[in-house]
DNA sequence: GGTTATTATCGTAATATTGCAATATATAAA
DNA sequence: TTTATATATTGCAATATTACGATAATAACC
């Protein structure tokens, strides 16, 4: 055992869990705060902004891109990364459209 | 190593990973969806319905709570889960303030 | 007390994730 | 074409996650 049982759920809710899974390490956290303060830049500038080594950025940023919840456009010698604004729609969404489902009433 | 480096990360960064680690994963995804489904229900129902062993249902139940996502309430001898409403308010803002936020202009 | 029902914990095997050094690839500039 | 710059890939060690059988803990009921 140890492996996920993905088989046994919807393809929804494995792409939910792959979503958040994109999300859940500080450092792709980081990644994605530091975006959207200065729209868009390249991998260069992200190893100078965090303690973390060139490969390292460049494994979470493929994670971040293989999400859809980044895009890395070829420019030059370098790649400019930005994020997907649909993305952050749609997942806003699907939490407010949660909360107005829920009720209040609890155990 | 293979460690997250927590430490090299604000308090923030690491509690929203925390938090997107505790979605990251179908069957909690499942329980999620399930929960919003019946308001509030007992261990063993989850159990019935998702095709996991009850140790396992309740491991992720345990991280669940411990993400602060739901609350269980001992009721004589089995325990009510239900979604914390809160939460879920919380982290629709955060998405849809990074919508808002975000510029069209992109790479 | 003994029994049953419900949930939690422990121990363990299989797999996944994280981070980095070394290296490869790709493009621009000289 | 050589050199410099920028990013990606590979391989590996350390650690984390997932799932479950066995077992413990807790509470109701008789």
């Amino acid at each position: 055992m140890g492996i996920t049982k993905s088989e046994s759920f919807t393809t929804e809710q494995n792409e939910m869990a792959n979503l958040f899974k994109a999300m859940a390490n500080p450092a792709r956290v980081a990644i994605i705060q530091y975006l959207l303060k200065v729209d868009s830049c390249i991998c260069g500038d992200i190893v100078n902004e965090l303690p973390l080594a060139q490969p390292t950025i460049s494994q979470h940023l493929k994670e971040l891109k293989n999400a859809n919840i980044i895009q890395g456009t070829i420019e030059g010698k370098s790649i400019c990364y930005c994020l997907n604004k649909e993305v952050f729609e749609s997942i806003g969404r699907y939490f407010m459209g949660m909360y107005i489902k829920l009720d209040a009433k609890c155990c």
